[in-house]
DNA sequence: TAGTTATTAATCACTGTGTTGATTAACTCT
DNA sequence: AGAGTTAATCAACACAGTGATTAATAACTA
């Protein structure tokens, strides 16, 4: 897995780009492994090379934002105690408002939920859960509450067309989560 | 439309059993027309004077399944102000136990996440929404946060294999969504 | 029972799949 | 810059599922 033949780079990046723009248009389920090639100018061959269907692709690309979102936040060398939780989740948002384009179609409300809910549990792991208190009987259910929430208002924030700032959606989404977990 | 004809019922209670079986099993991207008669023991044909793919079957079911809910709701002489909102909610959640085998494959964490966004912002208009205050501003997300939060839930609920009762499912239900427009 | 109609089995052309082996082109490393 | 490596290409392959069509048959309604 060297990747460094220049080759690799340039068709897994534009079977990437390809991919990526073909499902702004259409659901994955109808996206054939074909036209990924045709729009990419790649041969079918070179993509079975590389990944197995567009599941795999998609899984790959995923992992990579994944990847990138936690690089990101270790650049800046934040305490994970629950002192600066909202300039946390602002670097996030920012990161993800800074890569709308593959973001978009990865966050939005057509996007794949299961990645969506590893990235919002990671976030929230690392953000809230530690420092807030359990209380057995239904802390599960409202953890399954509040990720899933989370998903909501990114999903609305795509739909809104990415107008609010980083930072007011850090704020809101804090606020929200704060006022919950008094219960 | 009659469907009066018992040849037509049968075949499709065959075709639509069949496909809730192989759901369980797989994704319906992967599931083939063809797997789903050989296992109904019905011509494709047949289903193809029904049905024009899986995914028109699938929107059979649900479009079934909800208008079962709203009738379900329609046995009891509910009112609609706000004043037993948890009376209604434990009737939704009894109906979907009731109904586990088919409502498990719809609203678990595999089945899809439209529909349950319909069916939640169904109820949550019908139960919440209209004696909610609105503050313009975030009102939107937190809607969308709420709705979501109630997908999460129900999936919760499915993956914890249905053991909460529906009235302790609603109380908990009412208790974090009467938390929240607190705000 | 007569008349209607849903289902069936057997086709059809077509599209996409995943793999293979030989050839060509592009890259890396010294 | 050149030798050796390896990725990409191309054509061909068998295969599986699609959606539609036919005539024959079976099951239904009234």
């Amino acid at each position: 897995m060297s990747n460094i033949d220049k080759r690799i780079i340039n068709s897994k990046n534009a079977i990437k780009n390809s991919f990526i723009e073909i499902l702004k248009l259409k659901d994955i389920s109808k996206i054939t492994i074909k036209e990924i090639c045709e729009r990419a100018n790649v041969n079918r061959a070179t993509f079975y090379a590389h990944y197995s269907n567009q599941y795999n692709l998609l899984e790959n690309i995923e992992d990579e934002l994944f990847l990138n979102i936690k690089e990101n936040l270790n650049n800046y060398s934040f305490k994970f105690d629950g002192s600066n939780t909202i300039h946390i989740l602002e670097k996030i948002f920012d990161y993800i408002k800074a890569n709308e384009n593959i973001c978009n179609v990865l966050l939005n409300d057509k996007g794949d939920i299961d990645f969506q809910k590893k990235l919002i549990c990671f976030i929230y792991d690392e953000c809230f859960s530690k420092w807030v208190c359990k209380d057995s009987e239904s802390s599960d259910y409202l953890y399954s509450f509040v990720v899933y929430g989370c998903i909501g208002i990114i999903q609305k924030w795509f739909d809104d067309g990415v107008k609010k700032s980083a930072k007011d959606l850090a704020v809101m989404t804090y606020n929200i989560i704060n006022n919950i977990n008094k219960i």
